[in-house]
DNA sequence: CATGATATTATGTATGTACATATTACTAAG
DNA sequence: CTTAGTAATATGTACATACATAATATCATG
């Protein structure tokens, strides 16, 4: 061992992202077994497992028992994308925030495609619409139903000064959700909530989350005409 | 320990999971440190690190040396959005997919908000404009800028029968990216490509990649009208 | 009382070893 | 020649141990 070993996890993810990146191994080669990375840099072939591992996390390599390890194919290009929640992300941007209840209606049916594919039909529901201002300029519009089974402090909570978006993080646990981006042309009411033109293209944003097989809400945010989601990858 | 031990990563990472679930351990609480749960359930102190570093790593735990764990107060929402290649998504919808390039331009210089955050004065771009479809039905428009710098082989492929996402995935190595998603009414050359309305509110992704500190391309993606963009989380 | 040195502590990581598991390759029985 | 059974192998994980590192708490000194 001639060569100043790579006895630290992270300088071995390096190296291995330098050889991809080099073009030594090339996409859909196999690289070398765990042992002789280990070996070659000299360290624990468990720390090479850690770096491997991790690469393999984030998409940019394949692993197999038995077979090997190969440069990913397809790189599936996973972005990462942070939601925070609407008041730190307006807080962020160093405006005031506000928030406004415009709507709430209790014991409502889920009827609508979008509803009856979380909600079942007997599925008793919150309704509530709001609106999250930044500097007093519209946001986003929060329109979100609630399964009125989550909880039963559901009912004392009248979401007049809160938003549901944070009485449920802070009260009601998810396991997991779902998120279905899309562009859609403003109606008539959005347009005037949202104070722009109807017919203006503005980003909205799906979100529906479980708790296991239970729907706890669903909520549809369309934001201000010139909001950008950002992620990176 | 009359309990039955639980004795590998994913155990204790599921306890831990039940025990935030169940408010046992409270947005905002700090909890035992990793020697105490490894005593308690009966395994190594490795095996309960391994566990909580994943589950910090999700954004569930919060962690910080000689402080401790705590349970995140705002489990800022880490959506991991999949993006997979456009041909691939297509096929993958179960119908064929084509390519057709519109426009090819080289040396333009970059002009511009979009362009000129990202490249410098005197790069030289290559232009792409083109089209990908799902059954002859428009999927989306790509309009890409390549900068010419990063290879040679570059001018030896024209782009008529490759799409340059495809060549570029294939060819040049990248280390990061930035994407942006939003909402635009679709203009009168774009919604002849789409074969929609003028005005009819579209989903548009940029997506720009860099090699190290060089900018590699710029896209914008102008999906169908009624395209959605799925995520989990 | 302020301040800088020092001890303490919880997480972070490296190592050698051992065994588990998934998958392939090989081999022998029919 | 097929097939069930078995060996070989690369990754996956658990453990005990040791030391590293960051952040805090404590204490001595001026």
């Amino acid at each position: 061992m001639t060569e100043k070993p790579i006895n630290n996890w992270l300088g071995v993810q390096a190296e291995v992202l330098k050889r991809i990146h080099d073009r030594t191994w090339r996409p859909g080669d196999i690289i070398p077994r765990e042992t002789d990375l280990a070996s070659e840099f000299g360290c624990a072939r468990v720390t090479v497992n850690r770096a491997l591992r991790t690469l393999a996390d984030k998409g940019v390599l394949d692993r197999k028992r038995k077979v090997g390890t190969t440069v990913a194919l397809y790189p599936t290009s996973k972005a990462t994308l942070k939601i925070p929640l609407i008041r730190k992300e307006i807080e962020d941007l160093g405006t005031a925030y506000n928030y406004e209840l415009i709507k709430k209606s209790l014991n409502q049916k889920p009827s609508g495609e979008r509803l009856l594919e979380h909600f079942s039909y007997n599925d008793k529901l919150t309704y509530i619409e709001a609106i999250h201002t930044s500097d007093s300029q519209p946001f986003v519009v929060e329109s979100r139903f609630i399964n009125q089974k989550i909880s039963s402090n559901l009912e004392t909570e009248n979401f007049e000064k809160n938003s549901p978006n944070e009485w449920l993080l802070a009260n009601i646990p998810y396991t997991h959700g779902k998120i279905i981006f899309s562009a859609i042309n403003c109606s008539n009411e959005m347009s005037s909530l949202l104070n722009i033109d109807s017919g203006d293209a503005v980003l909205q944003i799906e979100r529906t989350t479980f708790d296991r097989k239970q729907v706890i809400t669903n909520v549809l945010l369309t934001y201000h005409r010139d909001y950008k989601l950002k992620a990176s990858l």
